[in-house]
DNA sequence: GTCTGTTTGAAACATACGTTTGACCGGCAA
DNA sequence: TTGCCGGTCAAACGTATGTTTCAAACAGAC
């Protein structure tokens, strides 16, 4: 188990470190120093920091969008012909997050994070290898968020799209600072399972909002 | 006129290096070369990178700090005692941001996208920075929030206002490319101001939406 | 014109990075 | 045993970074 052990342990590492402090403050010293192995067995193993980042991310976005495609068949098989809700899909995704197997406590929480940095951080090269890796997915819960909003025009769900992702990303890749700031103001501990149950239901209803262009308040009075 | 014209173009040049790369990722030679001066007049001027990072931002920051403080003096005298609404609170930081005096056609998205980069990359200097200078009108805005949402609790609100923070940085800091995207795709025009126009309805939906712990639909059972 | 403090310029500095090298080790097949 | 080969290791490579140096150019006051 020489090898397995060492090329865990590297992914181990690197995931943590990562998450905390992103992909290029992020060097290969601190990485093989935290993992306890050799510097160069990072190129050999991986060949390049730039693919043991891919590894990273596929060690657990590869499980977790087989996950994914399940929960949205089961979804679509008991929905039985009708489009799921705009909740159901939403909740099938944040379910099949929260149930991945968890390779230690602060699992859901790094896997989030790392999700925010992929979006956030402009690594041209993780993006391509994201979409070309786990397009169909994507595109499967973009077609389900379609089916789901059919009162919105195009150019609405569009853009609510792109605020759900934000709400989303933004937040995750923040999560562990968002979560100290609380503990420390308001004295209160908060899951990743907890942060999800806040988001679904903000996103859910920013998604379903009466009037897309609601104009400014008129500088005098307001619709309340 | 001579050195204001150095550091002008210092600051010009890393702002828009910034945005588009983040702050790790941007050398002080890139900036130096595009903003073409001398590598040596950064630290000259400004003397350390991390000292130029905080002038991009007390750039616009300080000027956009007073012109919201004024909208809010403004708001709170229109509403008489009343607190403000949501809708209302929320145009009044849209429009302040809007009606900044912009250096070119891009401020208003450059702007927005160091503000989500100042969240997302773990820099802590940048983060301390900015609590120290900018504290007061934040924390007026969140006192405004509080105001016009009491009916959430201290938890559910801060979230939520997370929430929004993110769909807002989000979005308009790619909103360059998310226009061009639908431009290709639907041959549509968007303008930042109806971005907003879209975005404030959304986000005043989300953070009065009804329950902030809806659980997951049954599937199986269990409301905690 | 001369002096004085400020700003620029080219070059060098020390350090950190990702990557490569080549010697070395240990188990296993022949 | 011998030969091999996947794996580890310390060391070095070349490059890029932020920062410093010091001489030259400049501006404005006298």
């Amino acid at each position: 188990m020489a090898q397995s052990d060492t090329v865990d342990r590297i992914l181990d590492a690197a995931e943590e470190l990562f998450a905390d402090r992103g992909f290029s403050e992020t060097s290969l010293r601190m990485i093989t120093s935290k993992a306890k192995v050799n510097l160069a067995a990072v190129n050999y193993h991986f060949g390049s920091k730039n693919a043991l980042i891919h590894a990273v991310f596929a060690r657990f976005l590869t499980p977790f969008s087989a996950t994914l495609e399940k929960a949205f068949d089961d979804l679509e098989a008991r929905c039985d012909g009708e489009p799921p809700t705009l909740n159901q899909t939403l909740w099938a995704l944040t379910e099949s997050a929260v149930r991945m197997p968890q390779r230690n406590e602060k699992g859901i929480s790094i896997f989030m994070r790392l999700l925010g940095l992929a979006y956030t951080q402009s690594q041209g090269h993780l993006r391509k290898f994201l979409e070309q890796e786990y397009s169909q997915p994507f595109s499967r819960f973009m077609r389900l968020l379609k089916e789901a909003t059919p009162q919105l025009s195009s150019v609405d769900r569009y853009w609510r799209i792109q605020f759900m992702l934000g709400a989303t990303a933004f937040t995750m890749s923040s999560s562990d600072a968002l979560r100290d700031i609380l503990q420390n103001k308001l004295g209160v501990e908060t899951t990743v399972q907890e942060i999800a149950a806040r988001l679904v239901p903000f996103l859910a209803a920013g998604m379903q909002a009466e009037d897309a262009m609601l104009a400014p308040p008129v500088h005098k009075s307001s619709v309340a």
